[in-house]
DNA sequence: TCTGCCTGATTAATCGTTTAAGCAGAATAT
DNA sequence: ATATTCTGCTTAAACGATTAATCAGGCAGA
């Protein structure tokens, strides 16, 4: 008995049924003319014989590797799953693949994983870049996710409404002595919600910001934000510009014997992993990847389709009619309104729930 | 003037030097009989020219696509980005470029998913399975990162000893009393973890276990654990089967005034991307993913290489000679003597520090 | 000198698709 | 009745590499 060797390719299906592969080829692809009976006969063969089309074979010839990269600061970024997960759904339901590069966390890197990417001939590369560096002319199609404030951005959340949305509730709960945490000033993600949360903070509000690695830069990394400093000095609500900030307030503060969110209130941005699993769970801003996911991979698909169509060398980068994405606040255990004896220059009189 | 169509291939270099171009393609390979000077001429016109090789076409001739397939049980999971980084650089390291797909958190979105990879033409896959299922004859080279107690493991940490590290490390100390945390009985990687930590306990040790997934399916996902009924009957130390766990512990006890490490120790798995930063930061065992993702992907190379020379049917699932690798424990914060008040059937006098 | 071997190249087939071009017969138009 | 357009299919040429087979000389041995 002859076992089968490999799938069976569009000349098996052509040879079983006495056609021509080219015929084969029409009928799956329902772009020549084949008579409608024929092609049904066709169809039913191929799924009878199991065939699987060569993405390989027709990569070659059409130029088109159905493959999309992705190319991330830092992999082992938290928020890394999220939207890893959001564009792989994305691209599979565009029929895609996803190709990952990682760029071990520096900017060259960052280039050579783009240039590996491109050695694959990927149809285009969707990259969240780093900060500090500029997505140029890759020839190859690129969407940008960063933020709306980056020249060149695709898509991205609408950090600064984000931002907005934090303010407003935690000055709706009644809060008036805001510590407002960042990483890196240089992130245009987080100076967006840092800005937004400080353009609708109320007008009599008293505001800090912390730079975490400033503080990290002189007392090393993991080291104590120093947040009991700012409680004593009656502040009451602490904001993050990331959940993984927003964590390290709130084991910081219960650590010190604060009571979350009696004395104090925190908020994250992303809703990562841990967030709603935690004591008390983190009060979150949370993203909407998937939506920037699609919105991301449809624009990098028109503009391969474009590309495809017109100059072979365009290369460009894509950009969405709809570039910004509005992020939802996650109400949880971690905000409340301000215990009275912590309020200073508070208006309204909060209870301790 | 007229600009650079693509990128050169083979016959463009052939053209300009006047041979032929299966000689471009034995000089470049070293494969063939090539004069040596004919040879360097060839590599520097290359150079000039910028020629990229076509991995495409030469995917379609070879057989060989150059790209490994990655399947996770979810890649929303926190581990994911270690894994990933990990793996991509072993396979970058080796050549190949990784696909990723994910099975969206079910079992049948598993086989799609691998099924997916394959119709790509992934030398070979790359699978940390769900718990629960079986990764069988694939018809595809196949890597299994799992656990030791594993039929069909590949390689994976060795997490019985990463468990013995924990007990150890908290017996050491002094404690007596432990409760261990898993999420769900059925995980082969938990049940290691925590049979490992049993079979080193000391004898008059006193042991409960806390499956999560059994009180969330009472009380609802993110509950409280009930831990500070433990702390009452007078247990010190809390052992999880992983970081977000541990986590969730060290707040729960924190809200509850418990001082960690004076009062409890907490001890997690995984060394996760927030473990060191939080307060007080998280005593735990981390994976050697790099050692790990080197010996998966050496395994499915060979698996690769050996297929490729002999029945093009193999398919066969991966094995390492060395298939487990040993963690090591990170002391950080969370894990201390246990407090003389807190001890019940204590037998050393630990201090309160 | 003739045979045989080695060297350094070339030729041509192949991988599995796609697709422009061609072609025979039927249907329609003039 | 003849010219034209469809229709349904086939032919054949790509895509860019790899590789087995071949071939022309040069050189050594008999």
């Amino acid at each position: 008995m002859a076992v089968v060797r490999h799938s069976p390719n569009m000349s098996a299906i052509a040879a079983a049924l006495g056609v021509s592969a080219a015929t084969v080829s029409n009928a799956l692809s329902g772009k020549g003319r084949v008579s409608p009976e024929l092609a049904e006969k066709i169809r039913t063969k191929a799924a009878e014989l199991g065939y699987v089309p060569s993405l390989t074979a027709r990569a070659l010839r059409t130029g088109r590797s159905g493959v999309l990269g992705l190319v991330l600061p830092n992999i082992g970024n938290p928020l890394f799953p999220q939207i890893a997960q959001a564009i792989e759904n994305a691209a599979a339901d565009a029929g895609y693949g996803v190709l990952i590069a990682d760029s071990r966390g520096n900017n060259n890197m960052q280039t050579l994983a783009i240039q590996r990417l491109m050695e694959r001939q990927v149809d285009g590369i969707v990259v969240v870049p780093r900060f500090g560096t500029r997505i140029g002319d890759l020839g190859c199609p690129v969407a940008v996710i960063d933020s709306p404030s980056t020249p060149g951005n695709t898509v991205s959340s609408d950090h600064w409404q984000g931002g907005q949305l934090v303010a407003d509730h935690l000055a709706g709960l009644g809060h008036r002595n805001f510590v407002l945490i960042g990483a890196n000033p240089q992130s245009n993600v987080q100076n967006d919600r840092i800005g937004g949360m400080k353009s609708r903070l109320p007008k009599d509000a008293r505001v800090e910001v912390v730079w975490i690695e400033k503080i990290e830069a002189v007392s090393g990394p993991g080291c104590p934000l120093g947040l009991m400093d700012k409680i004593e000095r009656g502040f009451t609500a602490f904001a993050a510009s990331n959940d993984l900030h927003a964590l390290r307030a709130v084991t910081e503060l219960q650590r010190a014997g604060i009571r979350i969110p009696d004395q104090a209130s925190v908020v994250g941005f992303d809703d990562l992993a841990w967030s709603s699993v935690v004591s008390p769970a983190i009060t979150t801003v949370r993203q909407d990847m998937a939506a920037i996911a699609e919105i991301a991979v449809n624009a990098l698909l028109a503009v391969i389709d474009q590309e495809n169509a017109e100059i072979p060398e365009a290369g460009g980068i894509a950009i969405a009619q709809h570039d910004r994405v509005p992020m939802t606040l996650v109400a949880r255990q971690t905000s409340g309104r301000p215990a009275i004896f912590n309020s200073q220059g508070n208006t309204i009189k909060g209870e301790i729930r």
